[in-house]
DNA sequence: CAACGATATCGATAGTTGTAAATATGATTC
DNA sequence: GAATCATATTTACAACTATCGATATCGTTG
């Protein structure tokens, strides 16, 4: 299930920052193309591309040439499986790291 | 229902960090305290104390004094709402900030 | 209250991140 | 194929992050 905790330590990273928050929102509904997304923000055209490529090397966003454009989407399932994968950890299982603190009552 | 990009940014940077996931998991079945912590990672103790300051500034980790104690636990409330942020910003809105791509067939 | 155990803070440092200007690459069009 | 439009890469830099050793603070206990 988990393989490791460096695995979606790239999403998790992606969705840091404010602009990229602001770009996964404004792909929330579809696609869009760079110099579209570049025109929602107030950021330099080489800034844009090194946040899209932190998107897309995380796998948050899937990125598809046409022609002189790049189309960009979200990646839902990638996103789920990030969460999903959170969610285990933190969450009470079986074989779990946990130990109970030494001066905790609930050993006494 | 969102109130700003930056709302949520401390606690995916929290998460964004393999040591402070590795906390997160020991922490999943119950409180511990600093020392049991430190117990089960392969840091400094003030390397740890910094971890935890980055954990409750984010209000992931909820902390407690015990006389010389630190009690530790997870605030799951805190990680709902954090992932209901990005959930809502990942999905298709009524009042979107998406507009489509201009080369986009779907436009034609 | 002195000594000790637990945790926090400080100072220094190496590595990472976000930014933009300049430049390069890639695709289209005339 | 030269000009132009769209995107990526390079370079440089300031800000931030993770780390640790040393030291300080806080709480307990003799």
């Amino acid at each position: 299930m988990v393989r490791s905790y460096a695995e979606y330590i790239p999403v998790f990273k992606a969705i840091s920052d404010e602009t990229r928050l602001r770009i996964i929102d404004m792909l929330s509904c579809g696609e869009m193309c760079a110099c579209d997304i570049l025109e929602g923000l107030s950021i330099s055209q080489s800034t844009l591309s090194y946040h899209m490529k932190t998107l897309t090397d995380s796998e948050l966003v899937k990125a598809e040439r046409d022609g002189a454009w790049m189309r960009y989407t979200l990646n839902k399932e990638r996103i789920d499986e990030a969460f999903s994968f959170f969610t285990f950890i933190s969450s009470e299982k079986e074989d779990c790291i946990c130990r109970r603190c030494k001066g905790n009552n609930l050993n006494k």
